[in-house]
RNA sequence: GGUGGGAUAUCCAAGUGGCUAAAGGAAGCAGACUGUAAAUCUGUCGGGUUUCACCCUUCAAGCGUUCGAAUCGCUUUCCCACCA
């Protein structure tokens, strides 16, 4: 495969690609930015897709750079939004700013990645500059844009700033001097922006590449915290293992796709395979990915354990029913309640009735139940509570 | 500045004086069926208790009218549109 091909590969779409080709044919090393909004303390799967585009470029040896936003993210990036973020302090994007850099080099080469934020530009830009910024922008320019004009049809506010949020991640294209950027999909129009500004200030334009925006386990949605359909890079490894297993058969193709850069041809092949047995492989590599080979291993062990075979894990909490009521005879509810890990008495009493609740495997039904642990418990809650009751 | 409309549980959204912890969706959870897939069916879906019952808190906030309010009145806060 060609560079070329493989930069290409998955790209949902490619603006200037013949410049592109050209770029890379040049033997010049390329400015490549992906830029990223610390919102929120992680970064998930989502990221992953564009995370791998820019390792791509690292691996041909271009110089990557992660641009965080920490700047643009006290304003918020209208994409794909239908109504205003909401505003970040300034410690919160502190933080996140931290969290995000370290997980993205779980990713990234952090000794070949060059990490700024554009705070560094924009916090000393004088108000007349980010006037001038903002008048090589036409508000039908910018109400070309769907979301915009969605909102603006809905009656849903949009404020002024949200204008300049474009604006602001184009210019971090001009002080950058960037050949290549990356973004999700929802991110075409501010990158093109990026491509107009560079134009107007006398740069070459800078190659968009967007990709896919990956569908969250819920198969439905694009993956988004928000939402909560999300895979963290900061999940547990049985986290991570079980949210993949959730996942529908079709959104599997995807993340091989996306996540672990499978050819049609490679897929294609694993079509052939059980789909469990193929979802299974997924979720080992994934999981391999951020906590290493040994614990993805482990993870598929104890899941064929737990859900294949009915049995239990091997790593399950502890509690003394004695420390938990003050005596070793209580009744079962009340046990439960105080494990802390149900969300209300209420709750318990509704999983009882549904028959979701058994102790060593037998259903009970009766809130009452005298729960002596003499001998250890191991009480099961719906698919995924498990816990031990000892004396 | 003027006029009109709005704020209901995780989200969308009914409800204009008692039968309303609040219709209907969606999401979630549980059960059946399965491959912890999809689809489907059923139940559940504010909290507490001595749980087939009782009690408490909730319909932007506060005050008021009433035997009784998400529903009526006043005040406040926030939001939207139209006209300027």
């Amino acid at each position: 495969m060609t560079p070329l091909e493989q930069i290409c590969q998955g790209a949902d779409t490619v603006v200037g690609r013949d410049a592109l080709a050209e770029k890379l044919s040049s033997g010049r090393q390329l400015t490549v930015k992906l830029g990223v909004d610390p919102t929120r303390p992680d970064l998930h799967f989502g990221h992953l897709v564009v995370l791998n585009k820019l390792k791509q470029f690292q691996d041909l040896g271009h110089k990557a750079i992660l641009l965080i936003g920490d700047y643009t993210t006290t304003i918020g990036d209208p994409s794909g939004r239908s109504a205003e973020r909401p505003m970040l302090s300034k410690a919160q994007i502190e933080e996140n700013y931290g969290t995000y850099v370290e997980q993205a080099f779980k990713v990234l080469d952090p000794q070949k990645t060059v990490v700024c934020r554009n705070g560094e530009w924009f916090e000393n830009m004088s108000f007349a500059d980010a006037i001038l910024l903002a008048r090589q922008m036409t508000v039908a320019q910018m109400l070309e844009r769907d979301d915009f004009s969605n909102r603006y049809g809905n009656n849903t506010p949009i404020s002024i700033v949200e204008f300049l949020y474009p604006l602001l991640q184009g210019y971090d294209s001009i002080v950058l001097n960037a050949d290549v950027e990356l973004g999700g999909r929802d991110q075409l129009f501010n990158l093109l922006v990026g491509r107009a500004l560079q134009k107007n200030a006398g740069q070459d334009e800078q190659v968009v590449i967007t990709m896919p925006l990956l569908v969250g386990t819920d198969g439905a949605k694009k993956m988004s915290k928000s939402y909560g359909n999300y895979i963290a890079f900061n999940d547990s490894a049985k986290e991570i293992f079980g949210k993949v297993m959730s996942i529908s058969d079709e959104t599997m193709v995807e993340y091989y796709r996306f996540l672990l850069l499978q050819s049609d041809d490679e897929i294609a092949q694993l079509r052939k395979m059980h789909p469990m047995e193929c979802k299974k492989q997924l979720a080992t590599k994934l999981c391999a990915r951020f906590h290493g080979q040994r614990a993805a291993e482990h993870e598929r062990e104890q899941f064929e354990k737990v859900f294949s075979k009915n049995d239990i894990p091997d790593d399950i909490p502890s509690f003394s029913v004695r420390q938990l009521t003050g005596s070793n005879g209580a009744q079962l509810a009340n046990v439960l309640a105080a494990t802390g890990l149900f969300q209300s008495k209420r709750e318990i009493y509704r999983l009882l009735e549904q028959g979701a609740i058994k102790l060593d495997g037998e259903k009970i039904s009766d809130a009452s139940h005298a729960v002596n642990a003499s001998t250890p418990i191991v009480v099961q809650a719906g698919k995924r509570i498990f816990l031990r009751l000892l004396e």
